[in-house]
DNA sequence: AGCACGCCGACT
DNA sequence: GTCGGCGTGCTC
């Protein structure tokens, strides 16, 4: 009898173990695969996460799988199901937690597999290829029919090994569940010159139509799908209508590169070297690639990608969410063809679903996607890559809650691949790695644009305050904007998000209030009295009108809303169009697109926005870019506001005016001299990190430690406050007579509310997780089953602290 | 987590 | 008498 090791969909700690289940006789099942299972009285999904020959213990009776859900690629790889293990430890997650996070939940449907015959392939490659007999064989097979079945073929005498080596080459094209993978053939769509476009009603017909005209040229029905711009339906009835043309476009084998390589500058030449030698020795190592805006990271990792492919291995691509939707993709496109798959949260579950099929299928072999992509079922990685790795995207923000840098580099290793991290402002625990001798570093410093820097002028809000002028808008932001409307250029204003805590700054000195223990800032809390706290520690001080720094009178709250900016402007600028972004006005999927586009279409002056609007956007109209108040990024109650800080006011440095004429960036503020300002203006990333670091050693903060952060909710905040204390107790017992370990006191959660429950924390600073991790579990384990009814708890082992 | 089993109160 | 409340315990 065979038995299979089930990893159980079940989210409970309670059941947070492995279940032996027999394997039905006849059942052809492998490590990975998903099946049905029974579980006390319900059936549930699993995973086969190994099969043996005996059983583990006489005395249990043990069941069998109901049924193999998967169909033939087991939806688990082999270093997947390994990787769930790591996940396991590293995170504290459960076996259900950690296989629902490296699997979305649309990939196990099997569906029955079809396959066509290329014969426009067969013509170009059949017969000088090795396997012309055999191609001779599949040609006699489908003069009959063009759709075979694969049971028809495997009857016929063809393996399956065989059938999936065709699909690669794209001999042959596989229909599996409604959608066809396919190497070869792509599909194009092009406008119909002259079509009368008064006929059509759909605004969104309309505007494909209006792109389709305006490019002039065959568009890849992939790409718009990708960027949300048609759907199968639209492409349907626009050709019933006779306004586009569809057109089927054969790929070739190096995925006929519509786009060649760029020259190399010298230092793009060494980077792509270095990595190139890598990938050949199959040798792991990490490289940081530091470069400015505009440096060509990109062109460095497509040229290396392109070698781990002639090699015959795949790469693995992530990117930030918000980038996806530009040009990147579209590279990466015109560069490898279809052997591209894409990977990101908005796609549909049936665009989900082929792009994965093409990657199980070995089609695709090149992974481009977001955080989540970092799970991508890729079994021969040759080369990864984290392009602007210090965003706080690579963390995910539910559990477990992971970094895509570790899982990243757990592969990377595994798979003796390289992995390279882009960033122009690297996070300070990467360079802090690079110079404790862990990754290596490559400089890319000349801008292949060679465009200038944008002018930076930081405007100092206290003096503002000196001469009455209480708005948000300084007057020389006012001025920018003048000169920016008079010339009919756009205007981007940045504000932070909403509903961040409040604190106190003071108008006269800029001065703001932050822990004595922590030197985070101590945020307004409201109960159960008007106190301040630090998050942190719970070090709590009574509220004051005075300054500690300069005596003033006019310590007050700190934070604005979009929409208050927005009354100002239109205050100020009666005539200008506004376009406001933020979570009222972004509430429905794809209205980010939406805003964006309409603002680079012109349809208004002025956009305002959260920080969000300067990561993606592509700002080549926009000739000022105003940062409305510095400060309430550099206070909000984070250790590493400085940081975020800096990397924000670089990339909208950087950004600002493409074309034409030099752009302009203002940045309000009651700290003009700011370390992280002044670098940020200077874009001087050395001197930020020289900076800071001294100030994380001191505080013994990341990169010196790790943190993990223990959430209790419940509630009743009493409950919740108990339950949190309870925990502390429990961490200091069991990390008792560990050295350099820093346990703080329960203190209510950043966000001390969600949906109504309350939530309490326990901070840890450790040196070493392998030296407490056992000991942290313990007590997490514990409090686990100690935990009364409707208490619930959450671990953030390496937390960010973004919430 | 879910579901069955079980042991007490107020309904036909 | 029995319908249903949710406390307890188990899931290969
Ligand atoms: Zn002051
Ligand atoms: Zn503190």
């Amino acid at each position: 009898m065979r038995y299979a090791e089930v990893a159980v969909l079940v989210r409970a700690r309670a059941v947070d173990r492995l279940f032996d289940y027999l394997v039905p006789e006849g059942m052809e099942l492998f490590a990975g695969d998903a099946v049905e299972v029974p579980f006390g009285a319900q059936r549930v999904e699993g995973y086969v996460l190994a099969l043996k020959d005996h059983a583990q213990d006489d005395s249990v009776s043990y069941r069998a799988i109901t049924q193999k859900l998967s169909g033939q690629r087991p939806p688990l790889t082999k270093d997947l199901i390994e990787l769930l293990d790591f996940m396991r430890k590293r995170y504290f997650c459960t076996w259900a937690a950690a296989v629902s996070t490296v699997l979305p939940p649309v990939i196990r449907s099997p569906g029955k597999r079809y396959y066509q015959l290329d014969r426009q392939w067969v013509a170009l490659h059949g017969t000088q290829d090795a396997d012309a007999d055999l191609i001779a064989g599949l040609d006699k097979v489908f003069t009959k029919k063009a759709r075979l079945a694969e049971a028809t073929l495997l009857e016929k005498g063809f393996s399956r090994a065989l059938l999936t080596r065709f699909v690669r080459q794209g001999c042959l094209t596989l229909e599996l569940g409604g959608s066809t993978v396919s190497r070869r053939s792509e599909i194009w769509v092009n406008a119909v010159p002259d079509a009368a476009l008064n006929r059509v009603r759909s605004a969104h017909k309309r505007e494909l139509l209006i792109l389709l005209q305006e490019k002039g040229a065959p568009q890849r029905y992939a790409e718009l799908l990708e960027q949300g711009l048609v759907t199968s339906e639209m492409i349907r009835s626009l050709k019933a209508q006779g306004l586009v043309q569809v057109i089927s476009k054969p790929v070739n084998e190096s995925g006929e590169e519509t786009e060649k390589r760029l020259a190399l500058t010298e230092e793009q030449r060494a980077a792509v070297a270095s990595i190139v030698e890598l990938i050949d020795a199959k040798k792991h190592e990490t490289i940081l690639l530091q470069g400015v805006t505009g440096s060509g990271k990109t062109e460095v990792y497509l040229q290396a990608i392109e070698r781990a492919l002639q090699k015959g291995l795949q790469a693995l691509v992530m990117v930030p969410e918000i980038a996806l939707t530009t040009q990147i993709v579209a590279r990466f496109r015109r560069r490898f063809g279809s052997r591209v798959a894409v990977l990101h949260s908005r796609m549909s579950e049936r665009e989900r679903r082929h792009q994965f099929a093409s990657i199980y299928e070995g089609v695709a072999d090149v992974v481009v996607g977001a955080r989540s992509a970092v799970f991508a079922p890729l079994d021969r990685l040759g080369l990864l890559v984290i392009d602007e790795e210090h965003e706080a995207t690579y963390k995910q923000d539910r559990d477990p809650r992971y970094v895509a840098r570790e899982i990243a580099a757990w592969r990377a290793a595994r798979a003796n691949a390289p992995l390279i991290l882009g960033s122009a402002t690297p996070s300070l625990e990467v360079m802090y790695r690079v110079e404790s001798g862990r990754y290596t570093k490559r400089m890319l410093k000349e801008r292949a644009t060679g465009r200038p820097l944008p002018e930076v002028r930081i405007v100092d809000m206290r003096q503002e305050m000196k001469m009455n002028q209480q708005g948000l808008l300084s007057r020389a932001l006012r001025d920018a904007l003048k000169d920016s409307f008079e010339h009919q250029e756009q205007a981007v204003l940045l504000l932070n998000r909403r509903g961040f805590s409040s604190f106190l700054l003071c108008r006269e000195c800029g001065e703001t209030l932050t822990c004595p223990h922590c030197d985070v800032t101590l945020t307004v809390h409201r109960t159960p009295e008007h106190t301040l706290l630090c998050h942190f520690c719970n070090y709590r001080a009574p509220l004051r009108d005075t300054c500690p720094a300069c005596g003033g009178g006019r310590m007050r709250t700190f934070g604005a809303g979009t929409q208050q900016l927005e009354q100002e402007v239109l205050s100020w600028f009666p005539n200008v169009r506004v376009l406001r972004m933020d979570v009222d006005t972004t509430a429905g999927v794809g209205t980010h697109e939406q805003i964006l586009s309409a603002f680079s279409k012109g349809e208004a002056d002025v956009l305002l926005g959260t920080q969000m609007i300067a990561k993606g956007h592509d700002f080549s109209r926009v000739s000022l870019v105003g940062v409305v108040a510095a400060d309430a990024a550099l206070h909000v109650p984070d250790f590493r506001s400085a940081e975020r800080t800096f990397q924000l006011l670089v990339q909208v440095a950087g950004r600002a005016g493409r074309h034409g004429r030099e752009g302009r960036v203002v940045i309000q503020t009651f700290a003009p001299d700011h370390y992280a300002i002044q670098a940020a203006a200077a874009q001087d990333y050395e001197q930020f990190y020289r900076t800071e670091l001294p100030l994380r050693r001191r505080l013994e903060y990341p990169p010196f430690t790790e943190i993990a952060q223990f959430i209790v909710t419940h509630d009743e905040e009493s409950k919740a406050r108990e339950g949190a204390q309870q925990l502390h107790h429990l961490l200091e017992a069991s990390l008792k007579g560990c050295e350099r370990v820093q346990l703080l006191s329960a203190a209510p959660a950043v966000v001390g509310r969600i949906r109504g429950a309350y939530r309490y924390q326990v901070v840890v600073k450790y040196h070493s997780f392998r030296a407490v991790s056992k000991r942290l579990r313990e007590a997490f384990d514990q409090a686990v089953a100690v935990c009364g009814n409707g208490v619930s708890l959450h671990v953030d082992i390496n937390s960010w602290m973004t919430l």
